[in-house]
DNA sequence: TGCGTAACTGGCCGCATGGCCAGGAAATAA
DNA sequence: TTATTTCCTGGCCATGCGGCCAGTTACGCA
C-alpha cells in the first residue's frame, strides 16, 4: 500500500500579519512529514488568521434572531422563513429588520455576509 | 525586556479529517514557541482544512460575472453595482441572472452564500 | 464569411423586500 | 403591581428583485 509513504502534509500560509506569518514560517519551515506550500499550491489544510478584532463582542441576537439569520443564510425568502418557523411573514420582516439594524447591514445578503464573516453563523 | 519570553504562538487546530488531525497534531505537538490551543482558547492563528471535493471543478464565471458577485458580497443593490462597474441596471440583472442560473441559487444571497462556501469568493 | 460567446441594453410584470405605522401576549425582574 | 424584554401580528407603500421577452456590439475562431 502506499499509506506508509507517510506523504508530507503540505500546509498553506495564509496569515497577513508579516512577523506572525514569518515566526510561523521559522517554526515550521524544517518539519520532517511538514511542508508550507508553494504560492498558488494547493495545501491539504491553510493556517488563517484568528483575529479577535473581527468579533468585537459577540454581537447580541436573540434566539428567533438566530433562526431567522441561518434560514436567510440558506437563501429562504421571507415566505419560505415564516412556514418554516410557524410564524407571519410579518413577524419574519420583523426580525430581518432587527438584524439589519444588529449587523449594521444593508440588505439581507449584506447581513448573511457579516453574520459570516463575524463568526455569527457558519456558512 | 519580555521578549526574551518567546511567547508561544497559540495555534488552533480546526481539521474536520481525524485522520489529517491527529498527524498535524503530532507533528506540531512539541514545537518549541508553538502550542497547539485548548478547546475554547483563543488562538493566534487557526489551522483549517482546505478541501478541495469543496471546489468540485472551477465553476465558469466571466470576470464580469465575478465582479458583479463580489459587489453583492458587499451587500451593493443592483443599482449601486451598476454605478460602481459603470453599467446599466439591466446588464446588472443579467448578470446577476446568469450568476443564480451557475451557481444554483434561489436569490442573492444564497448565491453569495454558495460561492463562499465553495470559495469562488471569500468573504 | 459565418458561428459562438460575452457583454451590454431595453421594456414589462409579478412578487419580494424593507421601512414605517400601530398594536397584543407572555415571561422575567424590580 | 409596574416595567422591560422578547416574540408576535397587522396594514400600508415605495422600492428592489428576478424572470421573461427582445435586441445590439465586439471579439475570437473555424
Amino acid at each position: 500500500m502506499s499509506e506508509d509513504i507517510a506523504p508530507e502534509i503540505v500546509l498553506a500560509l495564509e496569515i497577513d500579519d508579516p512577523a506572525l506569518a514569518d515566526r510561523l514560517a521559522a517554526l515550521l519551515g524544517n518539519i520532517a512529514g511538514l511542508r508550507l506550500a508553494e504560492p498558488g499550491e494547493k495545501a491539504a489544510a491553510a493556517i488563517v488568521t484568528r483575529d479577535p478584532r473581527i468579533m468585537p463582542e459577540d454581537i447580541a441576537l436573540t434566539q428567533r434572531e438566530l433562526d431567522v439569520l441561518a434560514l436567510m443564510a440558506e437563501g429562504g425568502s421571507n415566505k419560505m422563513i415564516a412556514r418554516q418557523l410557524g410564524i407571519s411573514v410579518h413577524t419574519v420582516k420583523f426580525h430581518v429588520g432587527s438584524l439589519l439594524d444588529k449587523l449594521d447591514a444593508t440588505g439581507r445578503t449584506d447581513a448573511v455576509a457579516h453574520a459570516a464573516r463575524r463568526g455569527v453563523i457558519e456558512l
